[in-house]
Parts: structure tokens; sequence; C-alpha cells
DNA sequence: GCTCCTGAGTGAATCGGTTAAGCAACAACT
DNA sequence: AGTTGTTGCTTAACCGATTCACTCAGGAGC
């Protein structure tokens, strides 16, 4: 047999269950929510028929009369990347342990894209909204989209909108990569990937002048490259980066994907991290501790992101007026191979 | 303002938008599926009113009617598996082009956790389950599990079921990278990860003894190592490798993961893989190219094969009847550098 | 003038649950 | 006996859309 039936089984509702138990629709629905007024007997007899009948409960019909759909949209740029595959992990294990299902949906870091996407799970009915917004949301249109439902950012960026959010602790993560660097003896330092808009970017890079300045070193606009978050971005700010009069000998990179572009475009450049050049990242994804040389980077635990961003969201279902909540997740830096070497003198 | 005031909008519905323009319920429903018995002028009314009242559609409402969702479940063991973040994001892609939606959730390989997701996503309406059915799942389940909705299965391997499925070409697959290390001058090819249970590991396996006998090379139990699918799986098997009276000198993998694994443990034992050893692994996850050495592995295109099952689904939904298909997506060979060098003879 | 269309819109049932309000039967208490 | 409470269940409204069957004007045809 190589044709379906197409035959599908036809739908029990639970008037059948009732009718089965001989009881009222009503009875039956009480009895399956475990309300106290039905009889033992009585709610046996309606489990009974719905195991007879294999009854399946429809979660949809009931939302439209409860107004709660046990569902939560999460809307970000994409699934690939696995900083992003292990925050869904995360937040999907937290919601699916109180009965919640994930809604995906992505937005290529597009406006428009998000805009449809988001409307999708608004028409869905999600009872909220994890996001992480594209680079150039305007604060008001999240605020509005708050009037819709409840809302939980992927950012820290936002702090105009009383809205819950779960971000990195961007300033001490950049902090520390770039101090570490220091002391390794580095005083040509890059600040390589992200473009202008992103507030993240902004973000790490005032920590990263920041960091400079107390340590009584100059910032170079000329060592700050802007550029897709992507291994090709790293790849090319290579070129760019050792063209400079004096070359930098330490690139600290917008993320760990853009170092891993840096590596390559060093090693294309005959040039290799961790001996001739030292390269730090952001994200600590796994493939991190897999390079060869495996990357120093700014570890993030997107997985525990994930988590709290679902508590969150969980939280202000449970209690509509809680107080709003922003969490930053510590992050600390993982040492490898990629910042092995002391600095030592690039050849011009 | 640190208090959220919980106050949402008022949910504006169809009602509101037809008083809003004058006409009947049932008139603005028609008007907003541009159904031409609404005339023109009529029409923008009810479009006018939509847009000053900020009207959101609601899906779930209207799917009570319609018996459709336009929501599809997704089923597998774990996100953040490269291999499997790859395929959502292509079953997404496509999903979203026609207006679906994914619903996510995720197994754990686990036989009871995936009955009790597949019981929430028959619960959630969906339109349709894509599923990665756990080792151990019955076929009669599946088979029961297609009376409630059309099914697609992320393996090829349940033949007697005439179920809609995409699978990946692991006899092919297998035998070429087999070959490889045949024409190589491996004589000596260890199998090497997952359990005896999995349908696909059976058929890679066969593969793989029939590839051995077409080129006369006896196949030696001692050289078949049964283990998890993950890193720690592959190194731990090396141990075992070692230890075999004539040891084996390259091993094909069953997963890339594995194969990362093995590359480990050989290191640890003071072994190279692409020099003293050649390691083959099956996906082509992004890492594979980024290891050090790089590894040779079998291609599978992931993103296609989310692709594909999308595409199998959306076609079921539009004609129930359709003749069942099964895709099996083309796999070849990335030679890298893990099986760079030829054969040498292993220090017993 | 009368019937018959046709075009444009409406009323009401419907999908499958939940839940407020009501009611019958019986026990307990004055 | 009459009031009051409880227990256990039922009736019917409701959630927000879709859609079938119907109405109602106005125009065509005779």
């Amino acid at each position: 047999m190589t044709k379906s039936r197409g035959k599908r089984r036809q739908k029990v509702t639970l008037q059948h269950v009732a009718d089965a138990a001989k009881v009222s629709k009503a009875t039956a629905s009480l009895a399956l929510n475990n309300n106290p007024r039905i009889s033992e007997p009585t709610r046996q007899r309606v489990l009974d028929a719905v195991e007879a009948l294999g009854y399946v409960y429809n979660q949809r019909a009931a939302s439209l009369r409860t107004q709660r759909s046990y569902t939560i949209g999460l809307v970000f740029k994409d699934v690939s990347n696995p900083f992003n595959a292990e925050l869904t992990s995360g937040a999907e294990s937290q919601l699916a342990d109180h009965n919640y299902s994930l809604v995906l949906a992505t937005t290529n870091d597009n406006l428009e894209k998000q805009a449809r996407m988001v409307k999708t799970m608004l028409e869905r009915d999600v009872d909220g909204l994890i996001l992480a917004p594209t680079a150039t949301t305007a604060a008001a249109s999240l605020q509005s989209l708050m009037d819709f439902c409840p809302l939980v950012l992927l950012t820290p960026y936002y702090e105009s909108l009383a809205v819950d959010c779960v971000g990195m602790d961007d300033a001490n993560g950049t902090a520390r990569a770039v101090e570490h660097l220091i002391r390794q003896g580095h005083r040509r330092i890059a600040f390589v990937g992200g473009f202008a808009t992103d507030l993240t970017r902004q973000r790490r890079l005032q920590s990263y002048r920041g960091t400079l300045q107390r340590h009584n070193i100059e910032f170079d606009p000329a060592l700050r490259i802007a550029g897709p978050v992507s291994r090709r971005g790293g790849y090319d700010a290579v070129h760019q980066l050792l063209s400079v009069p004096r070359p930098p000998s330490a690139a600290y990179c917008y993320s760990d994907v853009i170092a891993f572009g840096v590596m390559l475009g060093l090693r294309a450049a005959g040039m290799e991290a961790g001996r001739d050049f030292a390269v730090i990242g952001f994200d600590d994804v796994p493939e991190a501790s897999l390079w060869h040389p495996s990357l120093t980077t700014v570890s993030n635990d997107p997985r525990g992101l994930g988590e709290q961003a679902a508590q969150l969201m969980l939280r202000r279902l449970a209690t509509a007026d809680a107080t709003i909540k922003r969490v930053i997740m510590p992050s600390h830096l993982v040492l490898r191979d990629s910042t092995a070497a002391p600095v030592h003198e690039m050849p011009s």
C-alpha cells in the first residue's frame, strides 16, 4: 500500500465522552478538571469513557473560553546560531515543565520580517512573547507591543521601557577580556565586528574604551572595525587590521563566530592565533573549545539565559503586576589557547 | 517606574470592528477574507475600522470553526544539536512562507517524554506532526498516531508504515566513507558509536559490513563499538579500540560528535587523527570543518532535510490522499584532513 | 404590474470546550 | 413540619471567529 487513505479518525469531543458516561458535557468537563463537586464514581465513569473513546482534549477550544493558550512565542534571528539553539533548548525545557509550549519564529535580523512574525504570534494568541529585537527596533514599537501581551526581552538595552528582560553582562565581560589582553602585554587591541546601530555592540565598545582608558591606553579608531556578525566578517576584518600603520597584536571580537573568522584570516596571512596574535571572542559557543587553537572567550551560558527568560515569563503570567525584573546573567572569561602567548612585536 | 501596570489593551474582536463599520459580524468576516460578495466600499469601511481599532485577528478562534490551526508540531531529541538546529531552521523557513507556524518540543530521546510531547501537540490541535521518533518507538504507535493527524517522519526506517518520510542515504553514505578508507589502504576499520536498538545505526552497520565484504575484508566484531552518541562516547571508544589484539588504523563513526570524541581520545593516547589514524564522521555539522584536523565526513544537508520535511507536510495538507512519498536526501563524502594520510602500521 | 434574478448583506448555528447560576434531593437542625 | 445547607449534577451562556441559508432592494423581462 503506497496510497494514503487520508482517513483520519473522526474527532471525539467532550460531548461524546459525556454521552458515553451518561452525564452532561459540563459534568464531564468538571470531572476532567478534578473539580471536587463531582463525585468519585462519576469522575471514574468519565475517565473510563475518555479511555474507551480515545478522547483528545482540545486545548485550542478551551483557550477560547479561558483566554489562556499555554503557548509562548519565541522570536529571534536564527535558530541555527548555536547560541540561540542553546537558548531555545533552555527555554523549552523550563516551559515544558509548566505545560507551556513554545512557538518559534525567526527574523533574519530583518525589521519587517520581525513585524510579520510578531503579528503572526499575536494572531496565534500566544500568552506571552520572548523577543530578541533586531538591532533597529524602536523602543516605542516594543512599548505598544506590550499592550497586547506580556513581553520578555532578550537584551538589557531598552532601559526606558518597563519591561522584563534578561541580558548578558556585556560591560563586565568586555572589561575582563580586554584587561586580560592588557595583562598579557598587549597595547594595540582591536575591536572587531558588529554594526554601529547594534545596542549591545555600543555597550561593549564603551566598556572596551573605558578599560583602555583606565590603563592609559589611547583609543585608536582605526582599530575599531565594523562588519557583519559572521565568520566572513571576521575574516575580512583581518585585512584591514593588518594594514593599519601600527597594526594591533590582539583583537577583542564582538562574538565567537567573528573570532573564528579572524583566526582564519590570520592563518591566511601566515599568522597563527595564540602564537603571533591574541584573539578573544564573546559567547563561548560549543565550537569555541574545539577550535584550533581553542578560543579564549567570554562565557555566557546561553541555556541559562533561555531558562531565565522562560522563568521571567512564567512569573509575569502568574502575577501580571509583579515588579519589573531585569536579569543580567554573569559572564566570565574562559582562558584558552588563542591568547596563550604573551605579546610580541608585530612584523610591521 | 519599575512597576508594571499589568494593563493590557482590551481585546478588540471582529464584533467591535463590525460595529465600527456599521455592518454585521458576518460581513466583516467576509470582507476580511476578500469575499467577492462584499462590495468594495463596504470592504474598505471594514478595513478602515480594523486599522482604527487596532484589531488583531484571532487565528485560534477561527481554527475552531475552520478546523485548520496553521501550526505544525516538530518533535525531536534536542535543539541544541547543531544538526537539529539546522533542520529546524530549514523547516521553519519553508512553513513560514506558507503561513504556518512551528511548535517545538524535545524528547531527550526518551520514549515516555516523546509520548507526552506528542499528546501535547495533539491537544494543541496541530495540523500535522513532523517527528524524529526515539530509537525504541514502535511502528504500531506511529500508525495509531496517524489516525489523529498527518505525520512526516524524519527517518526512512519504518518501511512497514504508509507514511511520508525523509531520511538520509545511510547506506550509500556509509559505503562511500568505508570505501574511501579502503582506498587509502586501511584494512582494519572500526565502526564506532550508537546503540544496537537504533534503526539508523543498524542500516549503517549493515552497509559497513557489506562494503567490507565486497572488498574481501573480514568483519571483526571487536571493531564494532557501541556507545552513546556524544563526544564522551567517542572518547571512551578509543580505549577499547586500541586494546584490541590487532588494533584498527581507521574509524568510521556513527556521527560527527562521536568522531570528535574519537579524535580527542586519540590525542590523549598520543596519536593524531589524519596522521596516525583515519577518522570519518557522519552529518557534516558546521564544526566538522573547524576541527583540527578538519573532519572527513558524510555530508547530509540538515537544512535541506528540514525543508523537505516541511514540504512533504504542506503537500499532504493540501491533498490528504496524495501518494506516500519517501524522500532520501543524497549524501556525499566531504574529504578533509582527518583522513589525509595513507595507512601506516599501527604500533601494536 | 407581476415574476424572477442578481447582488449585497444579515441572522443564527457552529466549532469544543468552560463556567455562572440554578435545581433536585436529601440531611440536619430548630 | 419547615427552614437551611450540602452535595452533585445540569442548563445555558459564552469565548471569537466562519459559513449556510435566508432576506431584501432594485433591475430585467414579459
